[in-house]
RNA sequence: AAGGCAGGCCGUCCUGUCGCGUCCCGCCUGUGCGGGAUGAGGAAAGUCCGGGCAACACAGAGCAGCAUACUUCCUAACGGGAAGCCGGUCCGUAUCACGCGGGCCGAGAGAAAGUGCCACAGAAAACAACCGCCUGACUCCGGCCCUGGCCAGAGAGGUAAGGGUGAAAACGUGAGGUAAGAGCUCACGACUCAUCCGGGCGACCGGGUGAGGGGGCAAACCUUAUGCGUUGAGAGGCCAAAUAAGCCGGGGAUUGAGGGUUGCUCGCCCGAUCCCGGCGGGUAGGCCGUUAGAAAUGGUAUGUGAGUGCCAUUCCAGAUAAAUGACAGGAAGCACGCCACAGGCGUGUUACAGAACCCGGCUUACAGGCCUGCCUUUUCU
RNA sequence: UGUCCUGUGGUGUAAUUGGCAACACGUCUGAUUCUGGAUCAGAAGAGUCCAGGUUCGACCCCUGGCAGGACAA
């Protein structure tokens, strides 16, 4: 579904801490791309607490994702709201592959778009770049987790992240 | 009709396919699904003023500090607005001139309370004698005629009429007056102060009388008058979660450490398992505040106007790293080009800009369009 | 969201209560050298972020903008 709703966006100021702090990043013109991922060769989103989870940090979808646009690149809000906005709509519309994947590894993800251009470009060419960073991404967990399966042989790993979730409610 | 000036208003629309926030209803009750309603602006901006609201003792005194400055009014309030007064400037008209009409601008109180400043030039820039002019009154010396005058000089004075300057030179013009001059006197005119009369709520205007004769700068200090308590929605209130009543050093318990969001002083209040510093550790979620208001729209009355009163109707964004979007097609407006001159075709373009507690203003940005008033030119009647 | 500060040659800084916009580095030209550097001599390069205002006169004072920066949670 072409869908991109708030439980799909990353509002949660913990993940966005372990985003940025533990998160690997590439560039893909005219973004900055960061990302994180739990399941097979990756550390889990554990959330340390004790009590349930604020509904920001629940997953009912494979991935987590938010769009910066900077100001100090940008300084009229219209320019970055309008940036942002063809950016999600990018997103929505190519992240079904994605989100495929993501749910043949039982995996979850967090997901940064940075607008690092100064240049506001059209949104065909927003697009492009959109499946291409998902494509990136997506190559970078397979290689990581079948060098790890290989290596480690972790392969009853599978700590699905819903049970996770489930222990801590 | 065209152009100019001033003021006010609007600021794209429709269809289709995907999609988002909030609220309501229903189902499953899982974080989901379905349906319906609704969803940016005139500036939401800059954060330049003023309030509401909240906390601080339902905020007290003094000093300091800040802001404002013709008048009257509007307003919750304002540094905003309206109507006027005065000054400056421009246009039109009339012209010897005064004037009359209109537009624009004005931080427009006080320089006769005090202090300070006025570069260069110039004699002098604020208690003005450098040159010049004068020698009536005063002193001395000399010459001539001769016993009282004349001439010349020095001292001592008088004098603001004239002097390359300068942004600015000590009321202007004319006459009298004088040794020479001077508002010294007079006439006319301009100005300041006081006072009286008339008009106006008032700023002020018109007129009379008396006095006066030493510039400018307060967006220099300042004086006067008026106003301002401080801090701002991460205000503030509540719930949930987490942890350590941890370790080290210092201070203190009514003779008071420290605190109470105020620059200083005072006053007042709170105040002991307490306070300060360092190390180490935890949380960073939710709800209220928060959108029914100095509200919007329409009508009506009143006022020159800003506005105000009354009546009716309506409920009109509430996000929280932040919703209101993307694509396609069409319409409309505008610009350009061509065909051509009613019009048609093609291409391009549709601004400035995004709510963040809420209002009233100001300022700034803005494609294009509409309306009103005044003035000028041309055509027709 | 609120508060504060700063804008001067290409760069970094001056300008004493308002009175000729100064200095260093850099740039250019010439000399020196076989050539370059260093050195010496000389020159150009701003009208003070923008627009108004006060004043005889404004980098300086006032008002409004623009740009950049800092701070507080």
């Amino acid at each position: 579904m072409y869908t991109y709703k708030k439980s799909e966006r990353l509002g949660s100021v913990r993940l966005k801490k372990l985003l940025f702090a533990k998160g690997e990043h590439l560039f893909v013109y005219p973004f900055k791309v960061l990302f994180f991922v739990d399941g097979p060769g990756y550390p889990g989103l554990s959330w340390p607490g004790k009590r349930p989870l604020p509904p920001a940090a629940v997953f009912s979808y494979p991935a987590k994702c938010l769009v910066a646009v900077p100001g100090r690149l940008f300084k009229k809000a219209v320019e970055r709201n309008r940036i942002r906005r063809l950016v999600k709509e990018a997103y929505r519309k190519n992240k079904s592959p994605f989100y495929t994947f993501l749910q043949g590894r039982g995996s979850h993800c967090l997901l940064a778009f940075i607008y690092v251009s100064k240049k506001t470009l059209p949104y065909s060419a927003i697009e492009e770049a959109v499946t291409a960073a998902l494509k990136e991404v997506q190559n970078r967990i397979s290689n990581r987790g079948a060098e790890h399966s290989g290596a480690g042989g972790q392969g009853s790993g599978d700590q699905p992240y819903e049970n996770d979730t489930q222990n801590h409610k």
